[in-house]
DNA sequence: CGAAATATTTAGCCAAAGCTAAAAATATAT
DNA sequence: ATATATTTTTAGCTTTGGCTAAATATTTCG
């Protein structure tokens, strides 16, 4: 049906959507490690597609069926993270770049099955929703560390990068989906973050970091 | 590493090898639907990889890297058939199609720690040997119907064709690998095979299916 | 406002993988 | 052995998805 280049594109513009309105040509090159000609041309071609609303200078937005489009790609994505890490024992930073390959197979029968077998899940290693067939799914909370001002205890439930380093280090300081936490004080001179663990040990965390750890309160 | 194309047109030409000592254009054109034309130009396109041999006006051959190559892309082909049939409950006939695709995902750690959830199996489901990390498999035994002489009982371990409709047929008939059956004889006339089920029942088969399903005697 | 900086598009390339039609080599048949 | 048929290769064209460099539009700043 759609190449993987067009795939690529459609996933990145919804993603890019989330923060703006409208997608930018240079944006959409950056994320896609491509060139602002090239994000022009297949522009074109998914607006020609009825994928997507272009207007020249200004940028592109996708349509309802290149929304539709993009939340079965990110379907497929996730739930292949899903199925290595829980099924395969693949760690959460290895995920990503496989599922990257593995949601380009075309098959809606698949991707149901799969679903099945897993049981539905509803969230994929890092805290991100899985749309279900219709493309629905969960609301996302992703409060950042950073801006988590409550003296309340928060539960991790999100990451704001797939960055492998990344991932590692949260891994390494025991900062892992469902860990439990509370933030002890925010230095406003650098933005740090000072946080104690369930466990009880404390310790300090950069600006970085705690813009990329969204938390939710703890369930009571 | 390598793309789809090329990987398709490898693993055709191993395929073909084990017929001919050397693979025709025409031969590999036809089996990937495709034309002589662009058969010639991909042949030399994987020479110049050290894939395979190439002699003009006679035909191709894979070299030792070549092989390696096609029997990773054969491992994973068959790993996929197995997880797809006996994971996610996709019939027989369906699981060629999808594998076809998830070959070409390209991770050697993904195809390891599928081999080890699936228990290492030895044969997909159309008893097809699998090949294991160093290319190594369990030979095949492949005696078509339309050869098996003896009397003695014989096991369903192959098929020769991946071909849907033939597939459904045989499943519709109950002629699925590991089922037993005897053969109560050949007609010399239309080369058509008649043969008893485990079950009792007792019917005649077309000397295409016949030629199509490999037996082998019944383990003691 | 007008100049400089930035963003976007256009024009003109390239490589991969396909195609058709014509040329060349090989095989077959009279 | 020559003529015919088949197979294979070559030449030239197409599409997809990249690229760079130049042109054009938009934004920002003095
Ligand atoms: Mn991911
Ligand atoms: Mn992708
Ligand atoms: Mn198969
Ligand atoms: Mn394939």
């Amino acid at each position: 049906m759609y190449t993987v280049a067009e795939e690529n594109y459609i996933k990145s513009i919804y993603h890019l959507q989330r923060h703006q309105k409208s997608v930018h040509t240079n944006d959409l090159a950056a994320e896609l490690n491509t060139r602002a000609a090239s994000a022009t041309d297949m522009i074109k071609k998914l607006e020609a597609k009825g994928l997507l609303k272009y207007e020249k200078y200004y940028g592109c937005s996708l349509t309802k069926s290149g929304k539709k489009l993009a939340l079965n790609i990110i379907r497929r994505h996730r739930l292949w993270e899903f199925f290595l890490s829980e099924k395969l024992g693949f760690g959460w930073e290895e995920v990503h770049a496989v599922a990257e390959q593995l949601e380009h197979v075309q098959s809606d029968l698949l991707t149901d099955k799969l679903d099945a077998y897993l049981g539905f899940p509803r969230f994929d290693p890092h805290g991100d929703p899985i749309p279900d067939t219709l493309g629905n799914m969960a609301a996302r909370e992703q409060t950042p560390l950073s801006l988590w001002t409550s003296q309340a205890p928060a539960e991790v439930c999100g990451v704001g990068s797939q960055d492998e380093s990344f991932l590692e280090m949260l891994s390494l300081k025991q900062l892992e989906i469902g860990c439990r936490l509370t933030v002890l004080r925010h230095f406003n001179f650098d933005k740090t973050v000072e946080l104690q663990l369930a466990t009880g040990s404390s310790f300090t965390i950069s600006e970085m970091l705690a813009k990329n750890i969204f938390v939710k309160p703890v369930e009571v």
